[in-house]
DNA sequence: CAACAGTTTAGAATAATTATAATATATTAT
DNA sequence: ATAATATATTATAATTATTCTAAACTGTTG
């Protein structure tokens, strides 16, 4: 459980100003056991929920890209109908459970990180990740 | 280069009526010598630029569903921003150029695919994707 | 505390996608 | 073939996620 006073470290540390509704955001996303997927509206209704307090949603929406070009959050790509974002900023492998939308994280004690047995490109490998879709047998290919 | 008669019975055999818009559009998709990643939009340009007639956009729209619930198309969750599709419907990996947004198919002579050492879960695996991206060293993380 | 740069905000603007409902077309039964 | 029906197409409106705007506010520095 972190403190506000560390929050505004981290945030001052970064060159991101400690304001009041930054580090309100920092208590949400950070402030848990585990990893947390959400989108923006997830965390601004979280926000209002937890914390009793409104923050303007052009607030979130630009506090979480701040926080994500800062390297705190990542984005996920699942779906393409809305962005997510992730606490879990290490280079992860996700599983996706079809049925009910759900997706976890794992390492690679979970998914084997694969060999790129040619960089076809030649550019700098940032990352490389692995998704698996799962679903109760027959119907579900959506 | 598959033939209108081809198309047509394709369709037909997964249920799907054969209508000129959908001839139309199997032409522009399917006869093509690679694979082809695009967004809906890219598709209504292409249509009305390659054939010389336009196809309502909300048809272009029905049509990519439907031929992505026949399993003709492939939807892919690279950028969160806008809906890509993808000819390949195999079981396949990508390349991703952060430089460029490029998005390049390979298979399993490229990039190894991972083994599942535990299936969290315990579903069905449908697919095991692995996503590399890259980009010229220094900056782009984006 | 004054001055300035950076931030927040409500609301407008934009862009992608989906819904609507009238018209048109393909299929089927006659 | 033709009529009846079921399915598709279309233009347009509606919806949803996200970004933009510009005025008010807050944190920081001197």
């Amino acid at each position: 459980m972190l403190k506000n006073a560390e929050f505004t470290n981290k945030l001052r540390s970064s060159g991101l100003r400690p304001t009041k509704q930054r580090l309100k955001i920092c208590e949400v996303l950070f402030n848990r056991d585990h990893t947390f997927h959400f989108t923006i509206n997830d965390l601004a209704k979280n926000i209002s929920r937890e914390l009793n307090e409104k923050i303007s949603l052009a607030t979130v929406y630009n506090t979480v890209h701040a926080f994500k070009k800062k390297g705190y959050l990542k984005e996920i790509s699942i779906n393409s109908d809305k962005s997510y974002f992730d606490t879990n900023t290490t280079n992860h492998h996700h599983f996706f459970d079809e049925d009910t939308n759900e997706l976890i994280d794992c390492d690679d004690k979970i998914i084997e990180t694969p060999k790129i047995k040619k960089n076809i490109l030649g550019k700098k490998i940032n990352s490389v990740e692995v998704l698996v879709k799962v679903a109760t047998d027959n119907q579900n290919q959506k």
